[in-house]
DNA sequence: ATGTAAATGCAAATAATTTGCAAGTAGAGC
DNA sequence: GCTCTACTTGCAAATTATTTGCATTTACAT
């Protein structure tokens, strides 16, 4: 991850700041996405002089390139996630927010068939199932 | 749908003002979804004294009574649709963010093989394909 | 027609995100 | 290793969507 980054950095001549790679190392060991000021907290450890400005530059520069998804659960603010490359989906919990990554993708048929009714040229989809996880199904 | 609301605000001891009849009748009139700044242009002609902050209240109040859908396409607001009460998903342009309902749902098989590997109680489901719809894909 | 709880409009508050700018820094070339 | 320069950063202030407090208005049950 850290070498799709700085390949991709390289090849646009941006640099590699200790900054970003404090960002990037929060986000690649979380297994659940993380808000702007999560990212913040997390990375003021690893790295003291990361402010929030950047947090949100860097959060921007992986969504260009394609490295990081935008996840929004409602509540006025997104959520971010490295993308990995694979295909997937999530399964969300709505109680404490945890997300789980679901491999399996039933959508490809669909796409055919709504291609051939609409006329659309489809780029892609976003699929998500919500519900409780175990630990939340007892707690309420 | 004028009368779904109708009943639910009666039996909760709402009252059905001519903003809420306004800003639902726009509602109801749209087959796109709408942002709250235009939900409060366009019901300002129809009720001249509307605010935005009756929109806002309006669609919450729609919103926790099931009848209305908030949708984010990533772009730091939301926009808000008619819940139609059959189960659907959307097919969005990127271009001119129109939306078309799909009533095709491939789901449910994914739905149960996903309760069974993680043991979560699953409420519901999100699913959008997103492309560029024929006018849209000439003017690129 | 009246009383009252619910709803409204306005202005001000909040919260997430973005922007302008002066100062700092990575890393290519020597 | 040193220098140069374009890219980055941190800070403070701006912007934008949404929410809230409050005095006034209104729907509707009686």
């Amino acid at each position: 991850m850290d070498n799709r980054l700085k390949k991709i950095l390289t090849n646009q001549n941006y640099k590699m700041t200790k900054q970003r790679k404090a960002i990037l190392q929060i986000l690649s060991e979380s297994d659940t996405c993380l808000s702007a000021e999560e990212i913040y907290l997390q990375a003021k450890k690893l790295n003291p002089s990361t402010c929030l400005t950047t947090v949100y530059r860097t959060i921007e520069l992986l969504a260009e390139n394609n490295l990081l998804n935008k996840v929004n659960f409602g509540d006025n603010k997104y959520r971010y996630e490295i993308n990995s490359s694979l295909h997937h989906h999530h399964i969300i919990c709505l109680g404490c927010k945890k997300m789980i990554e679901i491999t399996e993708c039933p959508v490809s048929r669909l796409e055919k068939n709504i291609k051939t009714q609409t006329q659309f040229k489809i780029t892609g989809h976003r699929l998500e199932l919500y519900g409780y996880c175990p630990d939340c199904q007892q707690a309420i």
